[in-house]
DNA sequence: ACGAGTTAGACGTTTTGCGTCTAACTAGAA
DNA sequence: TTCTAGTTAGACGCAAAACGTCTAACTCGT
């Protein structure tokens, strides 16, 4: 139980400090066998580490699994930042965005193989991680939204729908874009395209084809 | 413990009797998995089947794997016998013959992924199995050799070696290019196909450049 | 109604995994 | 050297999981 906090993720020693280490183990195991499959004892062995190592840093296997859920809310912090600092279209910069967020996780998820367990371990263990995961982009998101409209570019109110109700509806279908048959990455990524446009539609500010 | 070899892999009820079904599925699970994170309890859900079923036709999980083996060993020889009806030069068909036997069960095997624990456990729990993957393979080379040999296209003795002794250390080859740095499953065609030019030029009629 | 095959579920046992602990080892700092 | 922080192998007790067995009930085709 020593301080966890103490030489944390900001400290270097050898260029990587030992809990990123065990947290990076942990999310290549986690990823390609699930939670459940996955003991202590295997990821000890994957961080070239002690057994008893695992217990000076973490709590148990439900910390490490919230540290690694840290770890990657971190690169999808990022990879979101990246994708809003490059020029586009509001439809390519929304695009670029939600690639970003869900496909960082999607990809490190070995293409959500075990996206079903490790969502309800989330949601079981990791609950405040999760939704620290969703801020991320809520907060990116509307930043994107509301830049295009002081601009011009879009205009939010022709969608019918309050910002942050918009955004959650996106959030909501880019999360449904994962079931009904399993898709690759690269379909899961087509299809976050596919939301990304209609929404990029929906506020656009030039009137829309009507039949 | 009911009668395994009556209702037996011949027997088709619908298509396809139990045990071919859950070695089927026991085979997709320990590709993934390996067999220590692969249950008995996934293996019936896998195949849609209960866990005591599992058991009318099945000793056990080593009696499952063994089966799973047997399933394998029969789509080897069948591709086996298919790379050797197709015509080609005997390197051609000696590159063949090697992609089938060794290619089928890396392949089956997730690429090699759990290829060491599978490897294992085969030599401890499926002796006999092995032994007849392997018997497989010899059959099917000594043929080759042989007739291409009775046709003049080889000369065996140019290799200085007997033939048996030959085959096996093919074997070994074949077996030595999996290991050190995890090849994907094409680099590891594609290095058979190198073994496969070597033991051929090695036996190959016309005189090898020489310096 | 019969029987073969299957099923859910319970069972006792064995194995595995979890989390804790200790004594020893390794380095760098004083 | 000594001290200290971090690490390590290994043992421990407990809980959970998996194994293999068993039973009573269900579903078929005959």
């Amino acid at each position: 139980m020593s301080d966890r906090s103490e030489s944390s993720i900001t400290s270097g020693e050898d260029g990587k400090g030992r809990i990123e280490q065990i947290a990076e183990a942990a999310l290549r195991l986690f990823a390609r066998y699930g939670y459940k499959r996955t003991s202590m004892d295997d990821i000890a062995r994957e961080a070239g580490v002690a057994r008893a190592t695992l217990y000076l840093h973490f709590k148990g296997k439900d910390d490490v699994f919230r540290a690694m859920l840290a770890g990657l809310g971190g690169q999808v912090e990022t990879r979101c930042r990246e994708a809003l600092a490059r020029p586009g279209s509001f439809s390519e910069r929304l695009a670029a965005l939600m690639a970003a967020h869900h496909g960082t996780a999607f990809s490190a998820f070995s293409a959500g193989e075990h996206l079903g367990e490790l969502k309800a371990v989330m949601v079981s263990i990791a609950g405040a991680e999760l939704a620290a995961f969703e801020a991320i982009f809520i907060s990116f998101a509307r930043q994107l939204f509301e830049d295009a409209a002081a601009q011009g570019e879009i205009a939010i109110e022709r969608s019918g729908l309050p910002l942050d109700t918009l955004i959650a509806t996106m959030m909501r279908a880019a999360a449904g874009a994962k079931y009904g048959e399993q898709p690759s990455c690269e379909d899961y990524l087509l299809r976050l395209r596919e939301i990304a446009a209609v929404f990029a539609a929906a506020v656009a500010r030039d009137a829309p084809l009507r039949a």
